[in-house]
DNA sequence: TCCTCTTGCGCC
DNA sequence: AAAGGGCGCAAGAGGA
């Protein structure tokens, strides 16, 4: 059994070509072309089964190898190198980030040939959004004659020389593992897109029909509520009509009173002492559930009892996932109510208790915060070992030292901090100077964050008139590096966890693999896991394992813990 | 009419 | 005086 197989999709058909490889990336024999490509690998998949894992399978990108397969395999693959995801991150460790990470942009910089841009992704505002570019293999933006199983083989291997080159031992292991625990995030959102979230749209409309009223017969048409709403509103504010969708009516409805707003923000309407203040706060929370998800939504993500939205793995720079379409990481708290396992089945709700400072601790090896991260509720320890038991405090403190926050009665809060734990305080703060200073920081992976100039340079802004402009941009690039050393290493141990879980779970005895627990969703330090009811406590404790093994793979020998709160539930909205 | 920018808010 | 990090999405404003 060959370590590894290259695999290449027919852009055309059921077949496709593979190639086995040894790790360096070396072929171990000749291409094979294959009729049936879904069957080929399933093959091969399964003749390693006996203890040994099935190959690591190298492809261009999961999105057009893995997506269209995974209705035609009988079973998961284990394991696998997605080399769009891995070219993104060997780029950014070189000090080259953002440059072109599709296969053809990689083959075309091995071969000295011009490097052709990333197509826009599918969706977002520059691409012309044809049905099918998906999954379209001019995604792969080789030029045009280039054998594509040639270029997956020989960019495999560059990837895998370059990531051997890197020159010391600790900081190559580490990029190795975030290079496997990346490629198995690819692998679990195309598998989450596929099996999808459960989601009864019955519970859903019911939901809706009481906070708005029956859906509108006319599409496009105000919901009864929040019609009524408007004409209360208006008549609070004198009765003149307008649009409580406009900031700038809004705002001159209210100035129209002789109340003066600087803005239309929730918060501060909460503020103001007027009946129309409330009214408009009202509107607008139930306002934006039918926008954001609403019936419109409903008909658009929902259907036939799965909300499949596209994940997009290091969508977000610290190595938080993003997605497209359907706002999944958005979903607001009450229509959680329509997550509901199906029958017989119950769902596994894990999320990590703060996370964040726990990363905090085991980055900075601070002893004496690591003490107070070292079992259960971390702010409560922390309030009784600096400030004398107040929680809100110590969770405030903390909290800004890791965001940057400098406003409010912050500052006494910090000193102490400081003070009490100075390795954890000088940790951040070094992430902090080095920002400001516009140098690139790191997650304890190895995951680099763009530099400077990307996001936070103007250059039409001379470095000597800057002044106080730019003292500001330094000031927020150093909130932004500060932030990602953490940030992006609890990104590094949720991707972690979430290789490990996959892989137990995939484990678990299942007599047909659709009966097989399977993640349904994940949000930054969150994962749920539909299973049949009688697996639940075993997935349970593959959770609490899976977390135990990102702790030791991610920060090796801690003291710090990383606990989950664990809820095994019908409704996920039951879950906290 | 189309497009981009801004605002505001949902989630972590 | 300025004032907490990261996102996606929808709607309005306003320019082309």
């Amino acid at each position: 059994m060959a370590p590894r197989t290259a695999l290449v999709p027919d852009p055309h058909g059921p077949g496709g070509r593979l190639q086995p490889l040894d790790d360096a990336g070396s072929p171990l024999g000749p291409p094979e072309t294959v009729p049936d490509l879904a069957a080929a690998v399933a093959a091969r998949e399964a003749a390693g089964s006996d203890r040994l894992p099935g190959p690591r399978w190298v492809w261009a990108a999961a999105d057009s190898a893995y997506a269209p397969l995974l209705p035609r395999l009988p079973d998961r693959l284990a394991r696998c190198h997605d080399l769009r995801l891995v070219e993104a991150l060997l780029l950014a460790h070189e000090g080259r980030f953002g440059a072109p990470r599709s296969l053809g942009a990689a083959w075309s910089r091995l071969r000295g040939l011009p490097v052709p841009d990333d197509l826009p992704e599918p969706g977002s505002a520059e691409s012309d959004d044809g049905q099918d570019t998906l999954f379209a293999p001019d995604r792969l933006q080789l030029p045009p004659g280039a054998d594509p199983l040639a270029a997956v083989v020989a960019v495999h291997a560059e990837q895998q020389r370059r990531l051997a080159a890197i020159p010391d031992p600790a900081a190559r292991h580490r990029l190795r593992l975030l290079v496997a625990a990346e490629s198995a995030g690819a692998l679990v959102a195309a598998e989450m897109t596929h099996d999808g979230l459960p989601w009864r749209t019955d519970i859903h409309d019911r939901l809706l029909t009481e906070l708005l009223g029956p859906r509108p017969t006319v599409p496009g048409t105000q919901p009864k509520v929040l019609a009524e709403l408007a004409v209360e509103l208006q008549q609070a504010l004198g009765g003149r009509p307008f649009n409580p969708d406009s900031h700038s009516q809004v705002l001159r409805a209210f100035a129209d009173r002789g109340i003066q707003l600087g803005s239309t923000r929730s918060w501060e309407l909460k503020g103001v002492d007027h009946p129309a203040a409330q009214l408009l706060v009202r509107y607008k929370e139930l306002s934006r559930i039918h926008a954001a998800h609403g019936w419109a939504w409903q008909d658009a993500w929902a259907r036939g009892g799965r909300f499949r939205p596209e994940y997009v793995v290091g969508g977000v720079v610290s190595g938080r996932w993003a997605s497209r379409g359907g706002g999944a990481l958005q979903i607001p708290r009450i229509l959680r109510r329509a997550v509901v396992a199906d029958p017989g089945w119950l769902l596994v709700v894990a999320d990590a208790a703060q996370l964040e400072p726990r990363v905090l601790a085991a980055l900075s090896q601070d002893a004496g915060l690591a003490r107070t991260a070292a079992g259960g509720d971390l702010y409560e320890a922390l309030a009784a070992s600096a400030f004398h038991g107040d929680r809100d405090k110590a969770k405030l403190g903390l909290l800004g030292a890791m965001y940057g926050q400098t406003s409010g009665d912050i500052g006494p809060l910090l000193n102490t901090l400081r003070h009490r734990y100075p390795a954890a305080m000088g940790y951040v703060e070094a992430a902090a100077r080095t920002g400001e200073d516009g140098g690139v920081v790191a997650s304890r992976l190895g995951r680099v964050c763009p530099p400077a100039s990307a996001a936070f340079l103007d250059l039409t802004e001379a470095p000597e008139t800057a002044g106080e402009a730019g003292g500001r941009t330094a000031r927020a690039r150093g909130r932004f590096t500060r932030n990602f050393v953490i940030q992006a290493s609890a990104a590094d141990w949720a991707l972690v966890l979430l290789a490990a879980l996959r892989r137990r779970l995939n484990a678990l005895p299942a007599t047909v693999p659709a009966d097989r627990p399977h993640l349904v969703f994940f949000q930054h330090d969150e994962v749920v896991v539909h299973t049949p009811a009688n697996l639940a406590d075993e997935v349970a404790a593959a959770v609490a394992e899976a977390a135990d093994e990102a702790r030791l793979l991610v920060f090796g020998d801690t003291p710090v813990r990383f606990p989950l709160t664990t809820a095994v539930v019908d409704c996920y909205a039951d879950a906290k």
